[in-house]
RNA sequence: GCCGGAGUGGCGAAAUUGGUAUACGCACCAGACUCAAAAUCUGGCGAGGUCACACUCAUGUCGGUUCGAGUCCGACCUCCGGCACCA
């Protein structure tokens, strides 16, 4: 090879080597212990970005780490291949989606090898393909025979001109974006998934992942489930045997209830206003306020909530008083129970209804200190201030015109009047949650058909498994009118009932992408399988998956629904772990200057701001576009592009490289390596060198393990100044000098190859290596990273700081096995420090071993 | 509005978790090489101050704890994210 560094030339060839000799595919089952290294799947779009770069770059950097440390390691990709997009460009510009999504593959496939990212190929999957979404449906199936796929009528956005569903996107505003007709809501049969069956666990589970994910998805998972702990109370409906059931968070608070408040469509309604002469109005609310289910963002909360009196009346269980009951739009039917107690004094938005249709405020909690708490436990006494209140008092405190409650504390309170509903049989202790069933069904054709038949005989009837997959047909006319395009394909309609023979009708929804994407990493294990989705026993070997890493927009999509896929996949007796991902990875965007303004910005095409991989690629090379994206920032930053920065990496490549290239005759032959006791003595500069070198091998390895890479380059950064610093020259230098210099820059190279895999193998060779750098690793299982001997990572000298008084003023050279006397004395004796303590008393002398002397004087 | 996170040179960022603030890199400045430029190499690079030292100030602001605070505590300011009538 060159003696000048030439990135496309290093990097073509080992790209070549690693496909001919399949050197990333595994195998499960060896001697070595396992590591599963996952990034997120990438949507096969046609152009890999920059955030899929730095995405892989940081899987593959511990894919290469671990297994030069002698793991088996697993790093596999895909292709999340069903979705939106395909369908756009089918209905944009008439191609086929198949067709469209398999020359982007392979298009991007092409990238990621340039990119030389060390994925095991022969376990590549793709969504669209039936072998890979059969078992979607398979697993949609297994669903339905539990109760956890389910069809229910729910509302979609529906254009009554054009008679067509739209998406929310294209129903902004609340007018068709095509005809500019008003938008209904209308209700559709949708297939859901039960995934509420799981809040409870969803929440209880995150214990186990709790430190090992980024806080803020653990956060967010557990406020998009939202948990919420509080009381069912039923109020009785005046002269009726009906009841309302309300949901509370705050019990304590239930003397201060001056109405209950329905949501508009809450099922009771009809019932209780039969023969009402007011049930026109209550209905003609109900549609208006179903037309209009979207927040204008500007309008203030007392604005927009809107309500009406029913004329029906209720009892308070617990007061016995008769309070009213209304209907109003800040109530939403499916939370809770659809209905509340409205409590003005202590509710924000119970407050604001009650200021604008003037509702009594009856103040039931009064404010408390610490203080009186401790001073009389039992009974504290607040004072009502009903009648100043101009916001909602919504803090615990103590109980006021509450009867027989009246001086308890709001914790003790709560608890007792859940108590009491229960004992009385009018409600009790209760939990909801905020998390909703996931609605699988789109009316679209680029997608895993839903595996139901429709028969008019004998209702929704399940695929036999027998006959899967339902595949999907080559192609289907594709109008964007909203409605399936499988729907107008006769061919796939139009079946027979798998129970009763007789004509049926085929379910035309498909769905959602997510759901490919819930399981995915499982199939990475047994990929081929064509009897199961997976083994578990192969399966078992590899999951849970050891590090995952991807952008945190899934935080709650694509995360939550895949812990929610595993739960499911243990209750069927696939797996038996409750939560299939034992360290999260969430890395920050790359971001760009959007032209003509000082802001950055997620790079997009629309921007304008994107930078190509492809040619960064050509311009610099795979090597050090990645060493750039891993060194720039810490990898759960923004990383803000920058060209000069790349720049500076091709640099230090070309420095490495040359200085490998200036040692390497004498370092080649692997025959003259003496070990270190035999290589004599070691020169002031050899041993500075070795010291470097392990403390750089300590340094290093240990931010790997907490995925600092960008620290990590910079540790090998000052190995290599260490290098440039040495005095002795290749043709000068002693045997001990070649054994120093050997044991730098093999560290050096090793260390290199997590972020510049090609130009380390090509060091490696340089430097008398044959087989390349996984030979022993893989081959003969041993480790190949470097071990940091804790002798040489000591330092000879330590350089102690003195303060006077905190204020650094000397400092003094000491053996690093110094004893606290002698630096203390050494730390008075100095001239410097003399200076400043001469004349004055030293009240104290604070000395940390091996770190630092501070005199205090007076 | 509620809940989180973060503020360190011109810029991206370090700081073994309470112990020498600014490692490493980018940009910039000077020098060497060159007819010249680029590339490369060498040196400098927080602010004030000094011929040079010395010294002083500096991690968003103000206060506190401590021998010692970027790090801990309290209040405030600013920016960025998430949720948004969830009872």
């Amino acid at each position: 090879m060159n003696e000048k560094y030439f990135p496309e030339v290093i990097e073509a060839k080992w790209q070549q080597h690693w496909h001919d000799t399949h050197a990333f595919e595994v195998k499960g089952g060896d001697q070595r212990p396992k590591f599963y290294c996952l990034e997120m799947l990438p949507y096969p779009s046609g152009f890999l970005h920059m955030g899929h770069v730095r995405n892989y770059s940081i899987g593959d950097a511990l894919a290469w780490y671990k297994r030069l440390q002698g793991f088996n390691v697993l790093h596999p990709i895909g292709w999340d291949s069903f979705g939106q997009p395909a369908e756009q460009a089918a209905i944009k510009r008439g191609v086929n989606p198949r067709a469209w999504t398999e020359e982007n593959i392979v298009h991007m496939r092409g990238q990621l090898q340039r990119l030389g990212v060390s994925y095991d190929w022969s376990r590549e999957i793709a969504a669209h393909r039936p072998e890979y979404y059969k078992w979607d449906q398979w697993f949609f199936l297994k669903m339905y025979e539990r109760g956890l796929a389910y069809k229910k009528l729910s509302p979609v956005n529906w254009c009554p001109r054009e008679g067509t569903v739209l998406s929310n996107e294209q129903s902004s505003g609340g007018v068709c974006w095509r005809c500019g007709a008003a938008v209904e809501k209308r209700d559709l049969q949708q297939w859901f998934l039960r995934i509420t069956d799981y809040a409870e666990q969803l929440v209880a589970d995150t214990a186990e992942i709790e430190a090992t994910w980024p806080e803020k998805v653990i956060k967010r998972q557990r406020d998009w489930v939202g948990r919420s702990e509080g009381a069912y109370i039923d109020f009785t409906v005046k002269d009726s045997d009906k009841k309302i059931r309300v949901f509370t968070t705050r019990i304590d608070t239930v003397f201060g209830a001056t109405a209950i408040v329905l949501a508009p469509d809450h099922p009771l309604i009809d019932e209780l206003l039969k023969g009402s002469a007011l049930r026109g109005d209550v209905e003609r609310f109900a549609q208006k306020v179903a037309a209009e289910r979207k927040r204008p963002a500007d309008a203030s909360a007392e604005e927009i909530k809107e309500g009406l009196n029913t004329g029906v009346l209720a009892v308070n269980p617990f007061s016995r008083e008769t309070i009213p009951v209304w209907v109003a739009n800040y109530v939403l039917m499916d939370y809770g129970t659809g209905a509340v107690m409205s409590v003005p004094a202590h509710d924000e938005r119970d407050f604001e209804f009650a200021q604008k249709y003037s509702l009594p405020i009856r103040q039931v909690i009064a404010p408390v200190t610490h203080r009186q708490i401790a001073a009389e436990p039992q009974s504290v006494t607040g004072t009502d201030q009903s009648a100043e209140m101009r916001h909602a008092f919504t803090d615990y405190g103590v109980l006021i015109n509450s009867g027989e409650w009246g001086g308890k504390l709001s914790a003790v309170a709560i608890k007792e009047m859940a108590q009491h509903a229960e004992t009385s049989g009018f409600g009790g202790g209760a939990v909801t949650y905020r998390l909703r069933d996931w609605g699988i069904s789109r009316q679209r054709f680029w997608g895993a058909p839903v595996p139901i038949i429709d028969c008019a005989k004998c209702g929704s009837v399940a695929v036999p498994y027998k006959d899967l997959p339902v595949l999907l047909p080559e192609t289907a006319e594709f109008t964007g009118s909203g409605e399936s395009p499988l729907s107008g394909v006769p061919e796939f309609v139009n079946t027979t009932c798998p129970q009763c023979d007789g004509p049926a009708r085929r379910e035309t929804d498909t769905m959602d992408t997510f759901v490919d994407s819930s399981w995915y990493f499982f199939r990475y294990c047994d990929p081929r399988n064509e009897a199961a989705p997976f083994d578990p026993e192969i399966v078992k070997q590899w999951i849970p998956v050891d590090q995952y890493i991807g952008g945190d927009s899934h935080a709650v999509l694509h995360l939550i629904y895949a812990r929610f896929w595993n739960k499911v996949m243990r209750d069927l007796g696939l797996i038996s772990f409750a939560e299939p991902v034992k360290k999260l990875l969430t890395q920050g965007m790359v971001t760009n200057r959007v032209e003509g303004t000082d802001e950055w910005k997620a790079m997009s095409k629309s921007l304008g701001n994107g930078v190509d991989p492809d040619e960064m690629i050509e311009a610099f090379g795979a090597d050090a576009a990645r060493l750039f994206i891993l060194f720039a920032a810490p990898v759960e930053n923004e990383l803000r592009w920058n060209e000069t920065g790349i720049e500076g990496a091709v640099r230090f490549l070309r420095k490495v490289y040359t200085m490998v290239w200036r040692w390497h005759e004498r370092l080649a032959d692997p025959g003259q390596r003496v070990p270190a006791a035999q290589a004599g003595e070691f020169s002031a500069g050899a041993r500075a060198l070795r010291r470097k070198t392990h403390q750089t091998i300590a340094r290093v390895t240990n931010d790997f393990e907490h995925l600092h890479l960008n620290t990590s380059v910079a540790a090998l950064m000052e190995l290599f100044n260490e290098l440039t610093d040495l005095e002795v020259q290749p043709d000068t230098a002693s045997p001990s000098d070649l054994f120093a210099v050997r044991e730098a820059l093999e560290s050096l190279t090793l260390m290199l190859a997590p972020f510049c895999p090609h130009i380390a193998e090509e060091l490696w060779e340089k430097l008398g290596h044959s087989g390349g750098l996984l030979a022993q690793a893989t081959v003969a299982a041993v480790p190949t990273w470097p071990q940091a001997d804790p002798e040489w990572a000591r330092k000879e000298e330590l350089e102690i700081p003195i303060q006077v008084n905190g204020r650094l003023r000397a400092r003094v050279l000491a053996a690093p096995d110094v004893s606290e006397e002698d630096l203390r004395a050494a730390a008075l004796a100095d001239e410097k420090v003399r200076s400043f303590i001469d004349g004055h008393e030293v009240v104290k002398v604070v000395v940390v071993p091996r770190r630092l002397v501070n005199i205090v004087v007076r």
